[in-house]
DNA sequence: CTTGACCTTGGACCGTACTCCACTGTTTAG
DNA sequence: CTAAACAGTGGAGTACGGTCCAAGGTCAAG
């Protein structure tokens, strides 16, 4: 798979492809004329990055548990214990949105949420 | 209140508050002498735009809260639909991580998470 | 009246994550 | 054979969110 097509069903640009390559989030192998060429998991991957990214992870955070894969392909409690500790922020990151939002549904229907707390 | 006392109560530098106001995040007043001078309610806002800066809301965004609040002071109305809105982004948000953390609790245990998915 | 802690400004600089561009090479369709 | 669509490189530029610094003003204590 080509650099276009990857941009396209990954849905980001060829130069947003490129630039992960430049910083180890993916690797592509390279065709006899110097193309790009990258397997169909590739696609997966790069959505798993564009979700983990929104909740906040950073894209060096993102690569540092792609080479961890990396290194321990087959060792299940590596990965699980990898997964598990994400998981962890997951379930903070949570805890903190819902006491955002129990702070903002208190707030709904008062008569003077945050009005004194905007300098 | 001075900008370093804000800066300690706040947790932040007093160049982050300084590029706060720059950007119509906080406003202060100034004393006669030049000096900055912040109503004490501006650390609750500050711990504000701190929460809902680390839950992925941009500084833009959480400006333009502070401003409608500013604009419909007592409009009990107005600031319950921005507040229900707000809840809506959290709840998006929420669903989001739980959908995260229920793939990476499946693959916990499983013996090739993810493996395929990282050219 | 000086020292030190505090404040002011403007502007340079940094890291992250792209985004765009110019110039060039390759492949494919007519 | 040519034109369009794709690919490559390097480097500049952008937006965001700070962070640091130099040069200087203000103020309370000794």
């Amino acid at each position: 798979m080509r650099i276009g097509e990857l941009a396209a069903q990954a849905g980001m640009t060829r130069d947003t492809i490129r630039f992960y390559e430049k910083v180890g989030l993916v690797q592509g192998r390279r065709l006899p004329n110097g193309y790009r060429d990258f397997p169909p998991e590739t696609v997966a991957w790069l959505h798993y990055v564009r979700t983990a990214q929104t909740l906040g992870f950073s894209l060096a955070e993102i690569a540092r548990t792609g080479e961890e894969l990396r290194e321990h392909p087959d060792t299940a409690e590596a990965l699980s214990a990898l997964f598990e500790e994400k998981i962890h922020v997951v379930d903070a990151r949570m805890a903190e949105l819902a006491a955002l939002r129990d702070e903002l549904a208190a707030r709904v229907g008062t008569g003077c949420p945050l009005r004194a707390a905007q300098g």
